[in-house]
DNA sequence: CGAATCTCAGTACGACTGATATGC
DNA sequence: CGCATATCAGTCATACTGAGATTC
C-alpha cells in the first residue's frame, strides 16, 4: 500500500519495532510506542550528550539542574530544599544528596531560616555563581546544535505537543496515586 | 502582546523557566529548553510511571527492554549481546549486567554459537516468554492511559516530530564523536 | 500533639571504563 | 597478528524508602 500523503517520514527503528509487535501480537495496540518509545530514546541520547558537555566543567546533570535553578532565582539566588525537589522532580531525600555534593564542592551553601528553623535555604556561593554562568553559555549553544535538524516551526510544534504530553502524564500520575490511596 | 492564534497553550513551568532566563540573561538564546527541557521532564515522568507498573511484575525497565526485544525476535526469540546493546542504546558492558540479572532470575539463557564461539546468543526461557507475554498487555494498556490527554492526530504529529528529533540528536552525536577523534 | 521540613542510613539499580580472555 | 565479541572488576552517580530529628 502506497503512502497517502507526500510528507512521508523515513522508516526508523521504532517503526520496525511496531511492525514486529503487530506481527507477533496483532491484538495488541502498541501505537503508543510511536510517541513514548521515541520520547525515551530521544532522552537517552539527549542526556548522554548533555552529560558529556557538563563533564568538561566537572558537573553532572543533577548538579547542573540545581545550580541552574538557583541561578534563575534572582535576586538572592536561593531556594528551599523542598522547592528544588519539586522543580527537579525528585524526592527530598534525593535532593539532600545533591546538595551534599554541591556543598562539598563549595558551589552552594545551606542557610537556615532564622524565623522558621525547619527550613533550609540552598544558596549559590560566589564560586557556584561563576561556575554556572560559565557553563550555561556553552550548554545552550550545544542544545541549539542538537535541534539543528529541525526548523523553527517544527521546534515550536514540538514544544507545544510536549507541553500537552506532560499534562497528560501528570494526569496519569494523579490517577494512579489516587487509586493507590 | 496578545497571542496571534486562538490555539494557545496555557503557561507551564518550562515557560516560566524560559522567562526567568530571559530576565537574567537576555543575550542567551534558551528557547531550546522549550523542546529539550520538556522532553527531559516528560521522560522522567514516563519512566517513573512505567517503573511502577513493571515493579508489580518484579521487572525493571532495563529488564523489560531486553525481554521485549527478545520477544519480538521471532521465531527463535534470540539476539546476540551486541545487537541488544545497540538497540537498547547502552554499552556492551552494561548489557552484560542486564543479562546476568535476567539469567539469575531464570528469564533468559546464554547460548553459544557452535560455529563462531565468540558469539553469545541471549535467548528467552519458557519462564521469560511467559513473563513478558503476561506483562506487555498491561504495559501497553498503561501507556495508552498516559497518552489519554492527546488526540490521535496529536499523537501522530508528536511521533513524527520525535522521529525527526532523534535523527537530529543522532547527528549531533556523530559530529561530537568525529570532533573528538 | 499533629503537621511540615529536612537529614541519615541502608539498599538497589544502572551504567561506564579499562583490562582480560577467547576465537576468528 | 589484528579484529571482534563478550565478560569481569572496580568505580561512580543517582535515587528511593523508612526512620528520626527538629521546629512550628
Amino acid at each position: 500500500m502506497a503512502p497517502k500523503t507526500s510528507h512521508r517520514r523515513p522508516t526508523d527503528l521504532v517503526d520496525m519495532i511496531i511492525e514486529q509487535w503487530n506481527r507477533e501480537a496483532p491484538a495488541l495496540d502498541v501505537s503508543s510506542i510511536g510517541v513514548l518509545g521515541r520520547l525515551h530514546r530521544c532522552d537517552i541520547r539527549y542526556s548522554g550528550l548533555v552529560s558529556e558537555v557538563l563533564a568538561e566543567f566537572d558537573l553532572t546533570m543533577a548538579a547542573f539542574d540545581v545550580l541552574a535553578s538557583l541561578r534563575r532565582s534572582a535576586p538572592d539566588y536561593r531556594r528551599t530544599a523542598g522547592q528544588l525537589a519539586q522543580v527537579g522532580l525528585i524526592s527530598t531525600g534525593g535532593l539532600t544528596q545533591r546538595i551534599d555534593r554541591l556543598e562539598r564542592d563549595g558551589l552552594v551553601e545551606r542557610v537556615r531560616d532564622p524565623k522558621d528553623r525547619r527550613i533550609v535555604y540552598v544558596q549559590l556561593t560566589k564560586a557556584g555563581h561563576q561556575r554556572i554562568d560559565f557553563v550555561v553559555e556553552r550548554h545552550f549553544a550545544e542544545q541549539n546544535k542538537m535541534l539543528g535538524g529541525l526548523t523553527a516551526s517544527e521546534q515550536q510544534q514540538l514544544a507545544t505537543l510536549l507541553s500537552r504530553l506532560e499534562v497528560s502524564l501528570e494526569f496519569a500520575e494523579r490517577v494512579r496515586d489516587e487509586e493507590a490511596g
